[in-house]
DNA sequence: TTTGGAATTGAGTGATCGCTCAAATGCGCC
DNA sequence: GGCGCATTTGAGCGATCACTCAATTCCAAA
């Protein structure tokens, strides 16, 4: 908001030099973790300026909007899931194999790690308020649905499957299923009742197989 | 805060004569929609002044602070998810019926209330900071749990369940596949994605039974 | 009819929000 | 060495936040 009176010149009082340059993908990186943690609305510039080790012109500079700082953070956060469940995939030995191994790490928390999914958390915290970033998780999501079938598909393709195995309806299930691991790990489940629950996940993805 | 100077007495500027006095258990039914909607932050007091018609004095006078009427409202939602459980348990031919109907009316919301539930939106939203609110959803979600809990020992009870089932792991399960189905009502899933995602839990809960 | 007090009002409080912008810094290039 | 410009700063903007409180209303009781 331009101002309407011609202000005087405001004296500038560096405290320290100034600092280094900022690393953009370490920022989003901090932005990530904390957006994670502390969800959206709960966040405040104050916050990310910590967090970021960034001055309130800086982040705008950088990012334009604390949203689009948030849909960055969103992308990072799916690049690396995405990149995540691709690894799983082609060190496992199937893809039934893949997913139940994913099921089981979803439910082994790491620790450096915030707990849950933020897709998840900003899903249901934007969820009714209008908002590219709200947009974006659920194209996300849609998109990490997507890779699991396309691994129930190779299943079928390998004859892990039964040829009338329905791929879509079984990854939507997963996927639900990892959805409630990640509403776990935020209600605070013992660790042991959690890594059951993964568990009992993965079992019931491996009890698919055709009998060979 | 006490006024530190004396200031001269304010005019009252009555817009219509006083409002009727305001109705409790309305008044938090209507608070109870607009955060299961919004979110506790994402909800303002201006938001909350339109929807119980009260203006702040009065809504303070009645509840003290936000945070307080937010609990009231979650107070309520649990009330009310206990009595629709216990009346399915009435109800249904058996305990493992009254689940798996439980599980089909989650994947069907009602098109007059809000999607998903509350609690877990709130376990999502408050995860990283300490409130009485986030710790009234996690012992509410743990009660909602052990009413489950009591349904799976009344089916291995009456022999509906062999004797060796883990009520407290199936609970746990089946607690988890309602949070899978609460976010998914929330990303926007068609609606017979989620009623067919419901129903195969539901078949799950189904299959457990012992051949008879 | 009068009075006391419970209930409501709504302007306003101090704090914080997301964001702007003039001033200063510092680096690369000439 | 000087200069241009990209980058950073941080006070401060307008708006909004949760909440307060003196003034008023209105009802029940005397």
């Amino acid at each position: 908001m331009r101002r309407a009176d011609i202000a005087a010149p405001r004296p500038y009082i560096p405290s320290m030099s100034r600092a280094a340059p900022y690393n953009r993908e370490t920022a989003i990186d901090a932005a990530l973790a904390l957006f994670w943690r502390r969800g959206y609305h709960a966040t405040s510039l104050k916050d990310l300026e910590g967090a970021l080790s960034m001055k309130p012109g800086s982040i705008y500079a950088a990012f334009n909007s604390k949203e689009a700082l948030f849909r960055e953070a969103l992308q990072l956060y799916r690049n690396r899931s995405e990149k995540n469940v691709r690894a799983r995939a082609k060190s496992a030995a199937s893809p039934l194999e893949a997913l139940a191994e994913h099921a089981r790490r979803t439910g082994r928390p790491k620790s450096g790690s915030p707990a849950g999914c933020i897709l998840v958390k900003t899903v249901l915290e934007l969820a009714d308020e209008p908002s590219q970033a709200g947009e974006d998780a659920r194209t996300y999501l849609r998109e990490m649905q997507d890779l699991f079938f396309a691994l129930f598909e190779q299943a079928r393709a390998s004859g892990e499957l039964p040829t009338g195995a329905d791929s879509r309806r079984l990854a939507r299930r997963f996927q639900s299923n990892m959805f409630g691991l990640a509403v776990e790990t935020l209600r605070g489940s013992p660790a042991e009742d959690l890594a059951a629950l993964a568990d009992d996940m993965a079992e019931e993805v491996l009890r698919l197989r055709q009998r060979q």
